[in-house]
RNA sequence: GGCGGUGUAGUCCAACGGCAGAGACAAGCGACUUAAAAUCGCUCCAGUGUGGGUUCGAGUCCCACCACCGCUACCA
């Protein structure tokens, strides 16, 4: 068990009741813990881990520093120690890095973002609006990684669904750059595009309104139109910028870019609708296949050019004017050097003639970002890093773990100034140097505790190399963690994170394996009664404490597995817990009965006692189904096998105890205080009966194949597809003796009546299938 | 708009391409009880979102559409 209690909402939640966040975090752990408690899970609490544990923390830091002592080697493609780096500028290429760049600034929560984190222009932690500001920041370089963690998907036993949403929000893309020199000018512009073979129907181009060249290329008699557009967009949140903006706006720069295939001269404009983050924060504008291009250009009135048309000869129709835009593959027109090609081909053949010419090259581009990593709040790491004379410099590993100050007062500053800032004597760590005053964000943390778990409490390293291999060593899959059940919540953010630390610390020899989880499963979320997603506004809370105390733990675990497929959202019902509460109360009753005071007592009607075969055959099918239906996490079909066992049993007189001695044990992982309750008892009564230990430690049963066959099988006779009737033969008889049998039965023989029979059907255990021409 | 998932009795859900029902909830009837609760037993209920296709045979595979849920979204 692990708590992830460093970050925003402890922090929040700290200012919110006026207390010490480490008070209230550890107030929230121990209720926490106290409830997963009761609830009987079989974690071992002697790994017990807390990020804010400074015994944790210190290795979060040393990670961190891995990653800033390393760089991404482009030969090897694998992190390196930053010694082996021999350019003259390694923090242009460190793991760990800072940044000067526009970031997603709350104002009302006084921290920066994630990306990740702002969701429709507002933070994700308390829906606040988010703007971009330029900040020196911390960034982690995942871009670095961008290949190999699509590429290396491939090897795990993820759902397909999450292996796409990480693949999406890599967002490889493969296209071209090209060069447009600017008229009257040295400088020129580049651009990326996916559809380098739409170039002769490039009518303008236009920049990001942050793009570094935009006050070079601005005329004179611009600038002023200029410059208010660019402040506007400044000021404008994401929201306002792309959901809400419904019409394009932007502003011509006064200069133009000649288009290298042609020469054509054609405007550069700027726009917000371009992203300075993306490809190369410039594009070229093709507005006869691209959506936006054409939104600006009717809007702008710019010129359209048709230069694909679609090969679908309906579609052509609509192509004669330009009042629309198609932005599908077709083939080639009006552009001399491609004519008639269809769009594949015709992209290869324009790389391949810029590439010649220095016009340009192909590239790929990826959506991925720099993760942001610095947080501008005091409940987090602080970052094991001095600042002197304006360069930042590592502490060593001694140093480590660098705790925060006790601080009174840790609000945010209300400028961008984080809190660290206000703890002066902490901050001035020597004459000379300063103490970095941001702290780290909360996915640091939860990016490695799997791997604490191996070795929770080793002084000298994060993980000795014994327990690495013993636990995260996988038989030749990339990944380690045997098995990861958690919500789709994490598929970008989290898993993407802990990924790519995974692989840095693998590529320094740390670990073992380049994946940290080999196979994943997303358990759906417990929806409220009414099929809503809980919460409190609704007030649909179901409230664990409440059922445990009325039911049971186990009629809760139960309850949550028999519900229906792990991996399916549900709602609750408490009906639905009542269901499982008297199948609970059935397997009670198997054992124990009341007697005249009201005391439950051990079943006079137990015995040793030899199984009928029809007991025998139910019993080993339980142990079958249990234990096939547990490794694939189909709770609750297990469930309903151990119901159909229980149900044969209720009725017998005198009742076997032998199949209680498999039953138990087979219905302890799922609701263990009942079973170890009756396990217990018949351990008094029955001494030598087997019932030794707990039901949970006793070997798991095994099944005999045996036990299972039948000595009669009904098939169902069909004639056509259609069940006409059934045949009962005995389990041994064959193929041939089964179809005889069926076109011999009399009732089937009427309606074969002049009829030819083509083919007959044998489907063993199942049914035979007659197949008649009229 | 894009990607993914799910549609089966009144409800939650089962069903290696082989007789649509394992289990449960709810409902109804009966037994037990002075009565009720609890318990036990029995019964009722859908042809699988819609339309095509493949197949001897489709809830299951393929195509299109509809509905709901989740994620994502000016990424050139």
């Amino acid at each position: 068990m692990g708590w992830d209690a460093f970050g925003l909402p402890a922090e929040q939640y700290a200012i919110k009741t006026g207390q010490h966040p480490r008070v209230t975090t550890e107030k929230n752990i121990d209720r926490f813990r106290t409830q997963l408690q009761s609830l009987g899970f079989s974690y071992d609490w002697s790994r017990e881990v807390s990020t804010t544990d400074p015994e944790y923390f210190r290795w979060t830091q040393w990670i961190f520093l891995q990653l800033y002592n390393s760089w991404l080697n482009p030969l090897t493609n694998r992190a390196e120690p930053i010694s082996t780096y021999a350019g003259n500028d390694p923090d242009s290429v460190r793991l760990a890095f800072v940044s000067d760049r526009p970031v997603n600034w709350c104002p009302e929560l006084g921290t920066v973002l994630a990306n990740e984190e702002v969701v429709d222009g507002r933070s994700e932690v308390g829906g606040f609006p988010v703007e971009r500001r330029p900040m020196r920041q911390w960034m982690l370089r995942i871009t670095a990684y961008s290949e190999r963690l699509i590429s290396d998907l491939d090897g795990l036993d993820w759902p397909d669904s999450i292996k796409q949403l990480q693949r999406n929000w890599i967002g490889r893309s493969e296209g071209a750059e090209v060069r447009f020199q600017i008229e009257g000018s040295d400088a020129e512009v580049t651009v990326f595009t996916t559809r380098p073979d739409t170039l002769f129907g490039a009518t303008y181009i236009v920049l990001a309104p942050e793009h570094a060249l935009v006050g070079d290329l601005t005329s004179p008699e611009q600038r002023e139109a200029v410059n208010a557009y660019k402040k506007s967009c400044s000021s404008k949140s994401d929201l306002e910028r792309t959901v809400l903006a419904k019409e394009k706006t932007g502003v011509y720069l006064g200069s133009s870019a000649i288009n290298p295939v042609n020469g054509e001269k054609i405007p550069v404009w700027i726009a917000d609708y371009v992203l300075t983050g993306y490809g190369t924060g410039a594009i070229m504008a093709v507005p006869a296949h691209d959506e936006r291009d054409h939104d600006f250009a009717v809007t702008f009135n710019l010129p359209i050019i048709e230069v694909v048309r679609s090969a679908d000869p309906s579609r052509t129709q609509n192509q004669a004017n330009v009042q629309t835009c198609f932005s599908g593959e077709g083939i080639a027109v009006n552009s001399p050097l491609l004519e008639g090609l269809p769009t594949s081909e015709a992209k290869k053949k324009i790389i391949l003639w810029l590439e010649e010419r220095g016009f340009g090259r192909g590239t790929i581009t990826y959506k991925l970002r720099d993760w942001l990593f610095s947080r501008q709040r005091y409940w987090g790491e602080p970052f094991p890093i001095v600042w002197e004379d304006g360069t930042h410099r590592p502490l060593s590993h001694e140093e480590l773990p660098v705790e925060p100050p006790e601080m009174q007062d840790f609000k945010p500053t209300g400028t961008s100034e984080p809190p660290l800032s206000k703890a002066t004597e902490w901050v001035r760590y020597s004459e000379t140097a300063r103490r970095e005053l941001n702290t780290m964000p909360q996915w640091a943390g939860s990016c490695w505790y799997y791997l604490r778990y191996c070795d929770p409490s080793n002084k000298d390293r994060f993980i000795s190399k014994e327990a690495e291999s013993y636990w995260m060593g996988s038989g030749g899959k990339p990944g380690g963690v045997d098995l990861y059940v958690g919500g789709t919540e994490h598929a970008v953010l989290h898993l993407l994170y802990a990924r790519f630390w995974h692989k840095v610390l693998f590529d320094l020899g740390h670990l073992t394996t380049p994946e940290p989880f080999q196979k994943l499963v997303n358990q759906g979320m417990i929806l409220g009664d009414d099929g809503q997603k809980m919460s409190k506004s609704r007030g649909n809370v179901v409230n664990p404490d409440e059922v445990v105390s009325e039911y049971g733990a186990d009629a809760l675990r139960l309850y949550e597995m028999f519900m229906g497929p792990l991996e399916h959202g549900k709602p609750w019902s408490m009906t639905g817990v009542e269901g499982v509460y008297r199948f609970l109360a059935r397997v009670w009753r198997l054992a124990m009965t009341e007697d005249q005071e009201g005391n439950w007592v051990v079943s006079d009607d137990l015995a040793e006692q030899e199984l009928t075969g029809t007991q025998r055959r139910v019993l080993h099918a339980t142990i079958k189904k249990v234990t096939q239906d547990i490794e694939s996490l189909a709770f609750n079909t297990a469930i309903s096998q151990m119901m159909i066992c229980t149900n044969e049993f209720t009725g017998a007189n005198p009742r076997p105890i032998g199949a209680l001695r498999i039953l138990l044990p087979l219905l302890s992982p799922f609701a263990p205080h009942l079973c170890e309750e009756i396990w217990s008892r018949l351990a008094g009564r029955f001494p030598n009966s087997g019932f030794m230990g707990l039901a949970s430690q006793s070997s798991w049963p095994n099944w005999n194949e045996e036990y299972l066959v039948v000595d009669e099988i009904t098939y169902a006779v069909q004639i056509n597809g259609k069940v006409r009737g059934h045949l009962t033969v005995a389990t041994s008889a064959d193929r041939m003796n089964i179809e005889k049998s069926a076109l011999a039965d009399t009732s089937v023989q009427a309606l074969l009546e002049g009829k030819e029979v083509k083919k007959v059907i044998v489907v063993p255990s199942r049914l035979v299938n007659i197949v008649v021409a009229d």
